[in-house]
DNA sequence: AACCGTTCCAACCGCAAACGG
DNA sequence: CCCGTTTGCGGTTGGAACGGT
């Protein structure tokens, strides 16, 4: 049986491929290692090359839109990451599958952690508020606000000079409207009325540690949105 | 500087669907 | 149809890079 070499390609091997492809096309993935001279499976050729060589892919970070775009789609269609490949162009099925797996599985319909910068410097300060500084949603002098007005829909939470929960709003989701309120020493519960007039159901739960981190929980694609979006700008 | 835990992504694997003789 | 082969898909993982201690 003839060696098949795996793990990481080489720049050599790449240009193998690109070479091969770019002259005679792709005709047959089993068999055209052969003749392109690489020591690979045809399955390994043809991932690297959908997913790494073809001249058509999109490199660098995702954008905004696309962010927006992966969350809706997989919202509707689960983890048919290839549909969802088909409406993000530059985008390849594995790409789309590791962003989700590694930036928004954790937080999507469970948690986002909006972490200050220093831990440490947070424990030192002493001070109980959140470490975000975007310019604050002031609805009284002593008012602390997580401002998320960068975004489409306006939405933030809002403490009071004690860094006690005041409210919460947004404006595609009015979490104002609370039936059901749990508050402890750390943890907020909120709970929107699942009669009121938005017809997804949603609640959010904020939790403030000893270290401020601060996690909302949110079945509502919207407001983690939003939250993604907010997180992104601040670099957190 | 060394170690260790975490994160991220390229690449693998197994399985299913599609193809074609 | 049937069956062997090829292609495509989604879950999983190995290891490099990074950050914290």
């Amino acid at each position: 049986m003839d060696y098949v070499k795996k793990g990481a390609w080489s720049p050599e091997e790449d240009q193998k491929l690109i070479d091969y492809i770019m002259n005679y096309g792709v005709w047959n993935w089993s068999h055209m290692p052969k003749f392109a001279g690489l020591s690979r499976t045809g399955k390994s050729c043809r991932l690297r090359w959908i997913n790494y060589l073809k001249p058509d892919l999109k490199k660098g970070p995702f954008s905004i839109e696309e962010v927006e775009l992966v969350i809706r789609m997989y919202q509707s269609l689960g983890n048919k990451w290839s549909a969802i490949a088909k409406e993000l162009p530059g985008r390849t099925d594995n790409e789309i599958k590791n962003f989700y797996h590694t930036h928004l599985k954790k937080h999507l319909g469970t948690k986002v952690e909006v972490k200050p910068k220093s831990r440490k410097k947070a424990k030192q300060s002493n001070q109980k508020k959140p470490l975000i500084t975007t310019s604050p949603n002031i609805e009284g002098p002593n008012d602390q606000s997580l401002d998320f007005t960068n975004s489409s829909s306006s939405s933030y939470i809002t403490f009071d000079e004690n860094y006690d929960f005041l409210e919460t709003s947004n404006q595609e989701n009015d979490v104002t409207s609370i039936v059901n309120q749990v508050h402890d020493e750390n943890i907020v519960i909120l709970e929107s009325n699942p009669e009121s007039s938005t017809s997804s159901s949603s609640s959010v739960d904020l939790h403030i540690n000893d270290f401020m981190d601060v996690s909302v929980h949110s079945s509502n694609v919207d407001f983690w949105l939003d939250l993604y979006l907010a997180a992104d700008n601040l670099k957190i």
